[in-house]
DNA sequence: CTGTAGGGTTAGGGTTAC
DNA sequence: TGTAACCCTAACCCTACA
């Protein structure tokens, strides 16, 4: 049809994880709206944001959306949300632009350590896991 | 950001249509709170009866939002509300519970038939079309 | 303030194209 | 075959208005 399929860019995905590092998961439309990644990003949609997104944390976590699927159907057991659950994200933040960032790794430890605040203050609440929880049926 | 979706259950679907007959539409408050529903629609807000009404309306007619959208959009024609546009809707009705009833069924014959009344009366002004010719622009 | 209507957005299952 | 990219739509959000 019309659209050929885009791969994305490095350019974009680095646009991404920084809109999603500046407004949170979930607000696609905001970070399109950005003027900080509008440019970069003018040729996806919010939809595309979220896809995209999903995919680079499925990935990280459990290689892909196969997986990540035959992975939960192996364990069911799908417990009610724990609260104990956080999500660490080791971030290399440059000036503004961060560079790669692995989006997701997992920590049990104690939640309230003294790390860097402000910038990723968000990320230490649900709101980044949300996704990520959701996709995976919240098994942490 | 707690609640990771909540689907519809079948039998908070066929407490909607039951609350729909008994209150007609636009009651969502209304239905929420009475105790014959009130229980099964607990996890449920006002407007989530709501959304979840124009769903099923549009759907058995459009297939979805997104198509009964491209539908208008062919024929821009939105003409004033016609009065011989009348809804049918095949319930069946047991003692005390909707089992499960189509939602819409169109026809253009003579209005004035003799069918169930009492039940069904609020179906046939435009109380129950309501939601649906809002959502359809009132095409009919 | 409370409730509804209606447009817009997101979450998640599914499909396609590579 | 596997998977990134894309599609579909139920569920949810936001705003205007009464």
């Amino acid at each position: 049809m019309g659209a050929p399929k885009q791969k994305w860019t490095a350019e974009e995905e680095a646009a991404l994880k920084a809109g999603v590092l500046k407004h949170g998961t979930g607000k696609w439309r905001t970070i399109l709206m950005d003027p900080e990644f509008s440019a970069v990003l003018r040729l996806r949609s919010n939809v595309d944001l979220k896809d995209k997104w999903r995919n680079i944390n499925v990935t990280a976590i459990w290689g892909s959306r196969k997986k990540a699927k035959i992975a939960l159907k192996r364990r069911p057991l799908t417990p009610k949300r724990e609260e104990n659950a956080k999500a660490l994200s080791t971030v290399v933040q440059t000036n503004e632009e961060v560079v790669d960032a692995k989006p997701l790794a997992f920590a049990s430890g104690t939640p309230g350590n003294g790390g860097p605040k402000d910038l990723l203050a968000r990320l230490y609440t649900s709101d980044i896991c949300t996704s990520c929880f959701a996709e995976l049926g919240c098994i942490f």
